[in-house]
RNA sequence: UGGGGAGUCGCCAAGUUGGUUAAGGCACAUGGUUUUGAUCCAUGCAUGCGAAGGUUCGAAUCCUUCCUCCUCAGCCA
């Protein structure tokens, strides 16, 4: 095994360091939970909360989680693991004319796959922390009739277009809607008509009654109800009225307690309607202290990869990628196929740290966590992946001979395998030249290399056919000189090529891939992202490889030595003919 | 030109109640080990913390001014 690397200590980013201290000032000492998410009044009736650190995952099901996300689940996952505390999965399903169950579905699923899960970690070790905001709508509800028995919300009969004209601009002040005098009975009246269904879609809007002359926009009156008739996929049709993300999203935040909301830097402005919610909803005695606080931290940028929700649809829609679970895409559906793994995720979320800088983690830092991960867990095999013959003059017609090969270098317990040598042998293309380049120590007439785990061989010449192209080098081997025997080191050579027996090869499709855009920035400028697309972002070739490799899963992942790390891709393999996927290439220093 | 954020090595990122020589990772360079030109190991890599002034015995940390970038005007989240 491999040293590990030190760890970043806990409290090495601004929000660990937060919670230390809220930890440490004991602010959480006294919160109570009841089992499940619900109002103050609910919660006091329960036990002081055995995890002080509430954290959650909200992730709105109308679309498939990607990397950037990944980030977000391994900070909330991750720190309310490291502070005993717990994390909530909840569905932030408040806009039913978005939402799916399919997303809801895809969601968990991924989670999962990362290794996180959220049931029987409660208080009483039985609970389930899978949530979701279409379960608290009654809260809602109840919590907006509160804002407007206190005035503190009125109904607003402008459209659309009239509130948007009264906004105001970045530096000039809103104005108040003719409607933000009514009286609170007729508010309450209006709103509960909403409720029933008695007005049109559109026609009234719930407001949050602060000051239209904020310069935040966010507390220039922002609508937090609105008449919408659409079928819900959880609550179906029992409501048409659904609230707004603004509102809603610190109601759920405190009905489960979650002490810490962490966002991303676009909800910054959020933050003053964030927190004036939660004075409103204690004074009225809804909740009670202490309430969450929302923090934000810099969304994921990675270079050559989009993450944006309307241009991973365009990939897909417009076919530049084959479904969503394409292995060049950045969904975690796609990585997953690809080969990347659990354990790299979390390594490269560790290592590119958490801040409020705006930031583009280079490419190369994904790939070299899932090379990190996959050195350590990969099981090795033989691949050739552009063949061309190597023929042994000297070695024995018909004859083969077993030769052993380590599973895994770095861990001897995983033994060996046999594999076969014969006269007849595929070894790679760009393993021979027939004019040596410069600093070259693989074959080439003359030369001495050794067959990996098997004899010295010395090149002595090669065919071509009518273009010049090289189709059979030819060799003598070095008797005395077998891997594992007294002389395998009585020869020195540079050279060390990995080939497999031309009579036990499985051929096999093998698919390369590389990165989908070629520019780091995708569209950026004036250019459009689909320009930037990468044609050889995939190549598809028959490839000779090792026997055994016709009989693995779908989804076990392999080093091909000298390549890179490949999987058995777990959509389109068949029992006893996978196809490989390749999920990142070995370093390389001589091709630079 | 309003509000809210952010600027520390090529890329991330600690440090920010002022106190010794500005963590660490990735990348890069050079050696070493090696039957993967992989891995691994060793060494090197910011007199500098967006800029300029100022306070101080002492400043990335405090003050002033300025510059750059991100973000906000959905009945989306």
């Amino acid at each position: 095994m491999a040293k590990q690397k030190t760890p970043l200590p806990p409290g090495s980013n601004f929000i660990r360091g937060i919670i230390e201290r809220d930890l440490a000032a004991n602010k959480y000492a006294e919160k109570k939970w009841m089992g499940r998410p619900g109002d103050a009044a609910h919660h006091q009736a329960g036990q002081v909360d055995v995890a002080k650190i509430r954290t959650r995952f909200p992730p709105e099901p109308n679309g498939y989680l990607h990397i950037g996300h990944a980030k977000s689940i391994f900070l909330n996952f991750g720190i309310a693991k490291d502070y005993d505390g717990i994390c909530h999965l909840r569905f932030d399903d408040t806009n039913p004319e978005k939402e799916s169950q399919e997303y809801v579905d895809s969601i968990t699923e991924m989670v999962k796959w990362l290794g996180f899960d959220w049931e029987g970690n409660g208080a009483n070790g039985e609970e389930s922390n899978l949530y979701f905001a279409s379960d608290y709508f009654d809260d809602m509800y109840h919590a907006a009739e509160l804002l407007i028995e206190h005035d503190y919300a009125y109904v607003d009969s402008q459209t659309a277009d009239e509130m948007r004209e009264n906004r105001g601009t970045l530096t000039e002040s809103g104005k108040d809607s003719p409607f933000r005098t009514r009286t609170v009975e007729e508010n309450l009246t209006l709103f509960r008509e909403m409720r029933d269904g008695k007005h049109a879609d559109g026609s009234h809007i719930l407001r949050a009654k602060i000051n239209m002359a904020s310069p935040n926009f966010n507390l220039r009156d922002p609508a937090i109800y609105r008449i919408r008739r659409a079928h819900h996929h959880n609550t179906g049709d029992k409501w048409c009225i659904y609230p707004m993300y603004t509102f809603a999203h610190p109601i759920e935040d405190a009905l489960e307690r979650v002490t810490h909301s962490l966002c991303t830097l676009e909800f910054e402005d959020q933050k003053p309607f964030y927190d004036w919610l939660m004075k409103k909803l204690v004074e009225t005695g809804m909740l009670e202290q202490p309430v969450p606080k929302q923090y934000e931290f810099a969304r994921l940028n990675l270079t050559y990869v989009v993450l944006s929700k309307r241009k991973l649809i365009q990939l897909v829609e417009e076919n530049h990628v084959d479904g969503w679970d394409d292995p060049r895409l950045p969904t975690l559906a796609g990585a997953r196929r690809r080969g990347y793994t659990p354990a790299g995720f979390k390594l490269f979320t560790d290592r590119i740290g958490v801040s409020k800088a705006d930031s583009w983690i280079e490419y190369v830092i994904f790939e070299d966590c899932m090379r990190e991960v996959l050195n350590q867990d990969a099981v090795r095999r033989i691949a050739v992946l552009d063949p061309i013959k190597l023929v042994i003059d000297n070695y024995e017609d018909g004859k083969s001979e077993d030769c052993f090969a380590p599973n895994h270098p770095l861990k001897p317990e995983l033994e060996k395998r046999t594999v076969q040598l014969s006269k007849e042998l595929w070894i790679e293309r760009e393993d021979f030249m027939e004019e040596p380049a410069p600093k070259y120590f693989r074959l080439f007439p003359g030369n001495k290399v050794r067959l990996r785990y098997g004899y010295i061989i010395e090149c002595t010449s090669c065919e071509k056919d009518a273009d010049g192209n090289v189709t059979v080098v030819h060799c003598n081997y070095l008797p005395d000189t077998k891997s594992g025997t007294d002389g395998a080191n009585s020869v020195k050579v540079k050279g060390n090529i990995h080939w497999v027996s031309a009579n036990h090869a499985y051929e096999a499709e093998v698919r390369l891939y590389d990165r989908l855009f070629k520019d780091p920035h995708p569209g950026s400028g004036d250019k459009d992202f689909i320009d930037d697309l990468n044609p050889g972002s995939v190549k598809t070739i028959t490839a000779q490889l090792e026997a055994g490799l016709q009989d693995v899963n779908a989804g076990e992942i392999f080093q091909f030595e000298r390549h890179g790390y490949f999987v058995a891709d777990s959509v389109e393999s068949k029992a006893g003919k996978p196809i490989f996927n390749r999920t990142v290439t070995l370093r390389d220093n001589w091709q630079k």
